[in-house]
Order: structure tokens, then C-alpha cells, then sequence
DNA sequence: ACCTATTAATAATC
DNA sequence: TGATTATTAATAGGT
């Protein structure tokens, strides 16, 4: 809002950026103040910096007060209540579900900005392994549906080697009556599939 | 800011309140998010209208996420308020997390052009394919960065040894005057670098 | 909900 | 950082 556009992206110049977050963290703890003010509202506001730094604001009362009543009121969806992991494990899955996320978005940024710029060597691994990872599950999934399908061709096979056994048996018993060939050309559907599973 | 100045205290007209809250409230929303894309930092706002209801807004992760970074970091608040995760609290984080990469990959294959929900073989090895090209570049990325250090390294290298040698030189120039070592035990800078690129 | 006249926020600059 | 200012963005009041 002044001195022309801005973009809505992350902002590259980091001086730029910071003097930016300043400004802008200043403008929004302003509002939200106004907005509690205003309109009697409880608001509660948490900004982490890029760099850990982290700043907070709570109209009426405490940030812990906020944060209880968040608790209660918002995630009123009852998990399933059955027995499962054990603590341990589920923070432990927490854990790694919240780092497979900051990677996605990074991974998401990073498709983004094409960028380099904001990746370090050591994300530039985690991601790889990731992507590695899911190409994995998908080679998977193919071949899962590779099998579904010659399964499926299998059990067409069968079904046709069976009949055609059963025809061929037939022609047999009849082989004093009449002439083979002759047989032959009058079946009206074919006798051989695609792969040519039955050969005369 | 528009047709009048307002004052800053409860609005009384329970109308104008009510809409001066959606409006403020929505306006607070999208500064919160405008900081956390231009700035990359991670914002955390709860609202609670004066009748209970709630509004809230994470960026980047969850409410949850920036709530257990804020334990964290906040010295006096974690251990009492009842505030740490129950069970049931730690599954339904588990549950939004996965909910939230869910999101996030279905977010990367609408990038690369799929968008279908169920996938298809075909589609499979086409998100293959880009996973692939992806991996590729980022192992680009890794050895630019490597590249990088290398280049560095070796540009001080070079810096060095002409410095080394245009001393050596001097050194010998002038052996007819002096003695080699008496320079040598003058010279005020280090001529060895880190990986001893030179030795007397 | 949509429309403007106004005010408020702020990007660029020093 | 701290001011200044030209602009853009938000929004109060009205329909």
C-alpha cells in the first residue's frame, strides 16, 4: 500500500523482508487490537519469525487463557476413542507427519521460486529422500495394478483353455462321423484369444 | 479509514458491530496471511466473537503446531493449564497432520497436471516421470552448491600460491642481501592456508 | 452483498 | 532504526 504494488510472495531482498516484517507485524497487532476493541472480540495473535524469533498478542486476558479456551472449543471431533498407539508413539508420529509437511511445503516452495535459493544442502537431502520414497509407493501401485491386470488375463486364459479343451474333446467323440476341418469351419466364434494361449 | 473517522472503543449499534467484526475480522486474516507469504514467518490468529463463536488461521502447519512451538518457547506457560495434549488431542493432531499432506501431494499433483483423485496407471508414470525430473534437479542443485564451494575454495587456493610465489620471488631477489630465513621470520602474514596448498 | 469517499497502512526513499 | 511521502489497501457508511 504505497510506493507501488507488492507481490505476494515471499519477499527475496532479506533487508527488504525484515524491514517488512517490522512494519507489517506492527500493522497487524495494531488491528487485531482494534478488532478486539471494536467489537468486544478475544483475540489472540502468535507470530514466529523466519528465524525463531517469536512475538505474541493476547486481547483480555492471557495466551494461555486463549489457547484453553481454543482447546475446548475447537477440535470437538472425537478421534477413534479405541485403544492404539501408546503416547510415546503418537507424539513420535506427530513428529515425523509435521516433517514430512515442512518438507511437502517446502518441496512446494521449491517447485515454486525454481529455487535453489532457499533450499540448504542438508533439506536439498531430505527432500530428495522423500521424492525417493514416493516414487517408490508409486512403482508399487503400478505394479499392483500391473498384476490386478494379469491376473485378470489369467483367469481369462483359463476359462478359454477349458472351453476349448472341452470342444476339442467333443470334436473327438465325433471324429467317426465327420471330418475335422469340417468342424473347424463352421465354429462361428474363434477359438484363439490375443496371446494365442490355444494353438490347433 | 473511510467516510469518518472511528473511535477507538466498543462500537455500541450492535449491527454496525456485527459487521464491522465480519469485515475487520476478514481484514485481519488476510494481513495475518499477507505477513506470513511476504516475510516467511508462521502466524498463528484465534478470534472469539463476544458470543463465543471462533475463528482461527494457522500458516504454514497447523493451530496445533504453532501452539506446541509456543509452549515451548514460552518459559512459564506449558506444564499447568491442562493444557498438554491428551490422548485424544494427539490423535486428532495425528489425523489433521495426515489430512494436511493428504492436501499437500494431492497439491503437487494438480502441478503436474493430474488432479484426478484415483490414479491411473497412466497418470502413475507420468507423476513418475516429473518425480523423477524433480530428483534430477535437485541433485543438480546439491552439486551447483558443491560446485559452488569447490570454486571457492579453489580461487583462494589461486590467490595464495600467486601471493606465495610473489613472495618466494622477492625473496630471492633480494638473497643477495639477506638472508632467506631472516625474511621469512618477518613475514607478518601466514603463507600456509587450511589444506597446507603451500609448503616452505 | 456491493459501492465509494475517506482514512489508514505502508513501500520506497533518504 | 526513524522520519517522510506517494500510493495502495482497507473499510465506514450507505443502498
Amino acid at each position: 500500500m504505497a510506493r507501488g504494488k507488492v507481490q505476494m510472495k515471499r519477499i527475496e531482498n532479506p533487508v527488504h523482508r525484515q524491514v517488512t516484517f517490522c512494519k507489517r507485524r506492527a500493522g497487524l497487532l495494531k488491528k487485531a487490537k482494534e478488532l478486539s476493541v471494536l467489537c468486544d472480540a478475544e483475540i489472540g495473535v502468535l507470530i514466529f519469525s523466519a528465524h525463531g524469533k517469536h512475538y505474541e498478542l493476547a486481547t483480555k486476558g492471557t495466551m494461555q487463557g486463549l489457547i484453553d479456551k481454543y482447546m475446548k472449543s475447537s477440535p470437538a471431533a472425537a478421534a477413534g476413542s479405541g485403544v492404539g498407539l501408546g503416547m510415546a508413539d503418537a507424539k513420535e508420529e506427530i513428529t515425523m507427519l509435521k516433517q514430512e509437511i515442512e518438507t511437502l511445503q517446502k518441496g512446494l516452495r521449491y517447485i515454486f521460486g525454481g529455487g535453489a535459493s532457499e533450499m540448504n544442502l542438508e533439506e536439498l537431502l531430505v527432500l530428495e529422500k522423500h521424492l525417493e520414497i514416493w516414487i517408490c509407493q508409486i512403482r508399487s501401485t503400478k505394479m499392483e495394478i500391473l498384476f490386478k491386470e494379469i491376473q485378470l488375463l489369467r483367469n481369462k486364459e483359463g476359462i478359454l483353455k477349458a472351453a476349448n479343451q472341452y470342444l476339442l474333446d467333443k470334436m473327438e467323440e465325433n471324429v467317426e462321423f465327420t471330418n475335422i476341418q469340417a468342424v473347424m469351419d463352421n465354429i462361428p466364434y474363434p477359438l484363439t484369444v490375443q496371446n494365442e494361449i490355444f494353438q490347433i
